[in-house]
DNA sequence: ACACTGTGAGTTTTT
DNA sequence: CTCACAGTGT
């Protein structure tokens, strides 16, 4: 038997032997399915096949970077060979070798939705049409939801006139990309596709090299995924596709369900395997799982099972209100971690982000450490945006300079250049059919002096700097520009504690750079199978493909080891229940478990298949609890500053009321509505006290204290809240929220 | 050119 | 309620 065969259970066994043919694994959740994927890879490989020959997709950077390290620690270096990438990835390194047949250069660079909104800005702007009436942003959702179906500006439906401006904009959307030969995430999809479709040589190639196909999520695939997994596998057809219809929770940005329910139509001769046996989770909480997913029809039905024992019940509580809910969650979290639970066995998951400011303000009063997994991504940014734009411009001023990352940070930090100057250049450079930063020169007559001198200013120092790039390191070099383009500088003169952020933020790109230079890249080659070495390469060329490789990033990776085994990372952790898909933990509190909310009230309106997706989201945030469950919901709460009245979700309902532990005060109708609701006004001082203290660096303040800051002058604290002070300065400052720890403020 | 003030909108977001 | 953005005032 193959060692890659050991401790499976018959239904994972077979997965993995199952090489020849197409095959589909329903993998319900917890079932081990990244076990069964990298272990089916081993064991192909062990058979003989060729890692060149392996394709593996997954949805995410972590699940792919986490495969490749799974699948190396079984097959070792080889793994290398393999291609286990994202989507988007893979489509990156296919293009990247032939986009040429597609009118575009391989040097293309990828944009992202900040962009894309400034770009359909403008194309709005030039069309007449007013952003009030229709926004940017459903432009956009429009435009997206074409090209993940493959449709062109010409393929649109015209049923109305709004659909007219669509087509209108995607056309004009399109051609600056073209022009400034970029492609945004939707393209990347949709240009493979095409690419495979119209160079029969090229699909040839590909068909060829990967001879068998392994995707991951595949109820998470849309239009355009389908069909380059589609058109990859036809010609040898070793296709197995992993996923769990009952997951899948992303319809709203495409993803097709049908297209795994379908597989056995594509693929008539495909082996269908159910994964039911769950690794993760108690009984008692597979047992709720299993009832809620049962109200939607399903294809496949899957029963999971566990054997890790039965387990507690699921713990239940109905507040009267939204901030005793919070209370009553922090109550438990307090109780387990003097138990034999710490805080970083905890999460709370909710539907909507809104719902995490309330647990975040309690969290941060109680001294509770915690995370909050979602919000603003480290590289949308502004300073990691900035950054980049600005080693961008330098990187492209030889060849074609990049206007999108010149307007970026042409005036930031301020250097006086404004809107009034910057349309005018826009203009000339229109005319003149080039690019704005070609188009600055001492001799633009439609330019005030003042206007040429900055702007002459500014070019020659992204002039400057382009011209050392090669005699520094990518760490060094990213150091200059930061120091000589002031924009460290603008942040420490702002002693803010947001930019203050922002500079650690910067200090962390600068590590993430250093670390590309010396591990990723040279792994990068390898994979590449180039001859080039690392070190053969430019300081331009490496940030070259820094630059690439961070547009398909969202996320830095994990906080470094050190930290976690200090225990530094034993925190409570806070995340929507979509962030949460795929991930585990020892206590879950699903909170907000109310009709209006979790269904979602829009959902509850239109009915049908957008409440079946609710109930596959509850399917997903209680499969996520290893050992204790706990789900909570409010009978009022404040929502967009009234009060609503919700009823109880109608899941609960739906799960077996055996499988519950009501843990709520009995209280009844007229009690509940006669107390006093709990007091909303802050105690004042002690928050101050409390954060400061939480800090441990000795600096207390409260309001009215004064004090004085070298740069501000003398000031008085308005209010102290967490660690953040809000203090009052002169007229020519203002109020500034600054950090308490802040060594700069003294007490006067 | 920039700071301030008022208005309007507020599900989820792997790349 | 609170955040983001647009329009006004200096």
């Amino acid at each position: 038997m193959s060692e890659f065969l050991e401790n499976m259970n018959e239904r994972q066994a077979e997965a993995i032997q199952a090489t020849e043919g197409p095959l589909l694994v329903m993998a319900g959740a917890g079932s081990g399915k990244t076990r069964v994927l990298t272990h089916r890879i081993a064991y192909l490989v062990s058979k003989g096949v060729n890692p060149y020959n392996i394709l593996a997709i997954t949805f995410t950077n972590k699940a792919a970077a986490e495969m490749k390290e799974r699948t190396e620690q079984l097959v070792g270096r080889q793994a290398y060979r393999i291609w286990i990438s994202t989507f988007h990835a893979m489509c990156v390194r296919i293009l990247r070798q032939n986009i040429e047949h597609l009118g575009y250069g391989s040097d293309f660079g990828i944009i992202d939705d900040a962009d894309q909104i400034s770009v359909i800005k403008d194309v709005m702007r030039s069309l007449n049409m007013d952003p009030k009436l229709r926004p940017p942003k459903y432009f956009l959702a429009r435009i997206s939801e074409a090209k993940n179906k493959l449709q062109f500006p010409g393929d649109l439906k015209l049923e109305n006139l709004t659909d007219k401006d669509v087509g209108e904009v995607y056309e004009r959307y399109q051609a600056i990309l073209v022009q400034n030969n970029r492609v945004d995430f939707d393209d990347l999809l949709l240009l493979t596709v095409r690419l495979l479709r119209e160079q029969p040589e090229v699909l040839a190639f590909y068909q060829d090299k990967f001879q068998y196909i392994h995707v991951d999520e595949y109820q998470d695939t849309n239009h355009a995924q389908y069909n380059i997994v589609k058109l990859l596998a036809d010609k040898h057809r070793n296709i197995c596709v992993v996923g769990d219809s009952d997951q899948s929770i992303y319809s709203w940005r495409g993803a097709d369900v049908g297209n795994i329910l379908s597989f056995e139509k594509d693929y008539a001769d495909a082996k269908i395997i159910k994964l039911e046996q769950n690794y993760r989770s108690k009984q008692m909480i597979l047992d709720a799982a299993n009832d809620v997913i049962k109200h939607n029809y399903s294809m496949y039905e899957k029963k999971l099972f566990s054997d890790l024992g039965e387990g507690s019940k699921v713990r239940l509580y109905n507040a009267s209100a939204g901030d005793e809910e919070v209370r009553h969650v922090l109550r438990e979290i307090k109780k387990l971690s003097e138990d034999k639970y710490r805080f970083g066995d905890c999460t709370i998951l909710y539907r909507t982000n809104s719902q995490s400011r309330l647990f975040e303000q309690t969290l941060r009063m109680a001294n509770i450490p915690f995370r909050i997994v979602g919000g603003m991504s480290y590289f949308k940014r502004k300073e990691i945006k900035d950054i980049i734009a600005y080693l961008r411009l330098i990187l492209s001023i030889d060849m074609n300079p990049d206007d999108l990352s010149f307007l970026r940070i042409v005036n930031e930090p301020k250097r006086g250049i404004g809107a009034t100057s910057i349309e005018r250049l826009r203009g000339e450079a229109g005319m003149a059919e080039a690019s704005l930063f070609d188009t600055i020169s001492e001799t633009l007559d439609i330019l005030g002096s003042t206007a040429i001198n900055r702007l002459m200013h500014f070019k020659r120092l992204i002039q400057e700097l382009a011209s050392v790039v090669d005699d520094y390191t990518i760490g060094d070099f990213i150091e200059r520009v930061l120091d000589i383009t002031g924009y460290r500088n603008m942040l420490i003169a702002e002693e803010t504690i947001e930019s203050l952020a922002r500079i650690d933020n910067l200090e962390e790109f600068k590590s993430v750079a250093i670390t590309f230079e010396k591990d990723i890249l040279p792994d990068l080659l390898e994979e590449e199978g180039s001859e080039q070495k690392a070190g053969d390469l430019t300081t331009s060329e490496k940030l070259a493909l820094l630059l690439n490789d961070l547009m398909l990033q969202t996320d830095v990776k994990e906080e470094n080891e050190e930290e976690v085994e200090e225990g530094e990372d034993n925190k409570v952790t806070l995340m929507t229940i979509h962030a949460a898909k795929g991930l585990e933990f020892p206590v879950v509190f699903i909170v907000g478990f109310e009709e209006g909310l979790f269904p979602i009230y829009s959902a509850v309106e239109e009915g049908g298949d957008a409440i079946d997706e609710e109930r596959r989201l509850a399917y997903v945030a209680i499969t996520r609890a290893k050992e204790l469950l706990y789900i909570s919901n409010s009978r009022k709460r404040m929502h967009n500053g009234n009060y609503m009245t919700n009823k109880p979700s109608r899941f609960l309902t739906e799960i077996d009321e055996n499988r519950f532990e009501v843990r709520a005060p009995k209280r009844s109708f007229t009690l509940a509505s006669n107390a006093p609701l709990p007091s909303k006004q802050k105690p004042k001082k002690p928050v101050g006290v409390v954060a400061a203290k939480n800090l441990g660096k000795g600096q207390i303040f409260s309001s009215g204290d004064k004090i004085t800051h070298p740069s501000f002058g003398d000031g008085v604290v308005v209010s102290a809240d967490g660690p953040t002070v809000s203090i009052a300065f002169g007229a020519e400052h203002g109020i500034k929220k600054l950090m308490a720890s802040h060594p700069a403020i003294k007490k006067r």
